[in-house]
DNA sequence: GATAATACCTAGGAAATTTATAGGGATTAA
DNA sequence: TTAATCCCTATAAATTTCCTAGGTATTATC
């Protein structure tokens, strides 16, 4: 059970933002740069975090991407549920489950899904940059 | 973030076991029956949890697998984290991670690490197999 | 002692997923 | 007009997952 690259380095480009957050756009050369990420590579993470409405940008010269709100407001959680697409931990929690009632382990799973949600959802972006 | 089939599996043949605790050894094709598995996969999986001393086995005729402990005595996380072979959700909290005290992230993993082992070890196999 | 039923071990391959790389298009400030 | 930027989509390499397969060792029962 792991997370994926994703869902890490996305994590850590939105830190690169929160850092910078008040000072305006940041380029896509400029994060990758700091982040250590490929532009190409990087650049697909961003869009998922746009869609979802995480961050967002503005096109053409001097553009750049920015949080759509502020490091505090943003949890940890919603951040790893868009660029994992969903944090459920087996595909019955997602889909139907034909034998919800039956299955002897389903009560695990969505026990477990909500102690991970409610952990992360407990964490703000701003936390985790300023170091607790 | 997914738990894989092996753990999926492995814990529903846990149930089969303790559904049959103390009427002796279950045979290998029988819990495939059970639990819809081929037998050869099944195998597997239960090698797995014999390493690791949760259940064991006798060879030969009319021989088969049974629990080492009684079910309210084994918890989920125990059989988890023997199947997925440890349930670290990021690969620094396993090897030696170099840049520990500066990465941002890295008290996040920490944190829900703890959580997810705290919610499996929270429920044991009895619980699982009577329901709640 | 032979037989049949069982667990044990290891190799490997098909399929899926992950992790990127690459190229070109659209937009816009200067 | 130009250069800097974001946007979109295809695809390839690498890895992992999931499972099949074949053969070996052990032992209760007849």
């Amino acid at each position: 059970m792991k997370l994926s690259s994703k869902g890490r380095y996305g994590l850590k480009a939105m830190c690169e933002l929160a850092k910078h957050y008040g000072e305006g756009a940041l380029s896509l050369p400029f994060i990758a740069e700091e982040t250590a990420l490929s532009e190409k590579y990087l650049e697909q993470l961003l869009s998922v975090l746009k869609k979802d409405n995480l961050i967002d940008a503005t096109r053409g010269a001097s553009g750049g991407y920015f949080l759509t709100r502020s490091p505090e407001e943003i949890s940890v959680g919603e951040i790893l549920r868009s660029l994992e697409n969903g944090l459920e931990i087996v595909d019955c929690l997602s889909g139907d489950c034909q034998n919800k009632s039956t299955c002897h382990t389903y009560g695990v799973w969505t026990k477990l899904y909500r102690e991970i949600n409610k952990c992360l959802d407990g964490i703000s972006l701003k936390e985790l940059v300023e170091g607790e």
